[in-house]
DNA sequence: TAGGCCATCTGGTCCT
DNA sequence: AGGACCAGATGGCCTA
C-alpha cells in the first residue's frame, strides 16, 4: 500500500484537549499562528483527537485521573504539549527542508520521512564515493584533502560493521542511491 | 478493507 | 525544577 502524492493535511493551531475531555475548564492558552481557516469538512489533527477523545475516551490521563487533577496540574500538561507540538513542527521543517535537497526522480512526490532518511544515508555516500574518485584522480600525492579524505572513509567503513558487500566499494553508494531512486520512483 | 503514514497526546527519563 | 527528548498509544486520511 502505497500513500503517494497525499496532499499536505491542515491543521489549526492546537486547543485545549484534556481540559475539554475532562470536563474541566478550557485553558485560554494563546494559539500561535492563529490558524488557517481549514477546507470544508476537513477537520485539523488537533481537533480529530479532541473529537476521538471525548467520543471514545481512551486516553490516558495519568494516575491521578482527570478529576482530581490540579488546575496547575492540566495548565503544565497542555504547555508540555504545546512545546512537545513546537518541537514536531521543528522536526518535520527539518525533514522538508532535506526533501528539498535530496534530489529524486519524482518532484512531484513528496517523500515519505523513512525515504527521505534513506535517501539522504545513500545520496551522501554517492557523494563521498564521487569526492573520493575525483580526489585520487587529481591528487594522488601527499598534499591535498585527498589522502585524508580517503583515510576517513577507510576508517568509517571499518567501523560501521553492518555495511554490505556492496556498500564496501565507492561505487556501491552509487549504485544503491540510483536503485533506490527507482525504486521510489516505481512505487515499490 | 488493510496497511502505510502521519499528527497529536501522554508519561517517563534525561539534561541543563 | 523545568524543558527537551523519547517512545507508545490512538485515530484519521489516503491508496491499492
Amino acid at each position: 500500500m502505497k500513500t503517494k502524492n497525499r496532499p499536505p493535511r491542515r491543521r489549526v493551531p492546537p486547543q485545549n484537549t484534556e481540559a475539554t475531555t475532562a470536563g474541566e475548564q478550557t485553558s485560554d492558552r494563546p494559539q500561535p499562528g492563529s490558524g488557517p481557516q481549514l477546507a470544508k469538512g476537513l477537520r485539523s489533527r488537533t481537533a480529530r483527537a479532541q473529537g476521538a477523545r471525548v467520543e471514545s475516551g481512551r486516553r490516558r490521563l495519568g494516575p491521578a485521573g482527570s478529576s482530581g487533577r490540579r488546575e496547575s496540574s492540566i495548565q503544565r500538561r497542555l504547555e508540555s504539549n504545546e512545546r512537545e507540538r513546537q518541537r514536531m513542527h521543528t522536526l518535520n521543517n527539518a525533514f522538508q527542508a532535506l526533501r528539498e535537497v535530496i534530489p529524486h526522480v519524482r518532484a512531484d512526490k513528496k517523500l515519505s520521512k523513512i525515504e527521505t532518511l534513506t535517501l539522504a544515508k545513500n545520496y551522501i555516500k554517492s557523494l563521498t564515493a564521487t569526492i573520493l574518485t575525483m580526489s585520487s584522480g587529481c591528487l594522488p600525492g601527499l598534499d591535498g584533502p585527498g589522502p585524508k579524505l580517503y583515510q576517513h572513509y577507510q576508517q568509517q567503513q571499518s567501523t560501521g560493521s553492518t555495511l554490505g558487500a556492496t556498500e564496501a566499494q565507492p561505487e556501491g553508494h552509487l549504485q544503491k542511491y540510483s536503485t533506490q531512486i527507482h525504486s521510489f520512483r516505481e512505487g515499490s
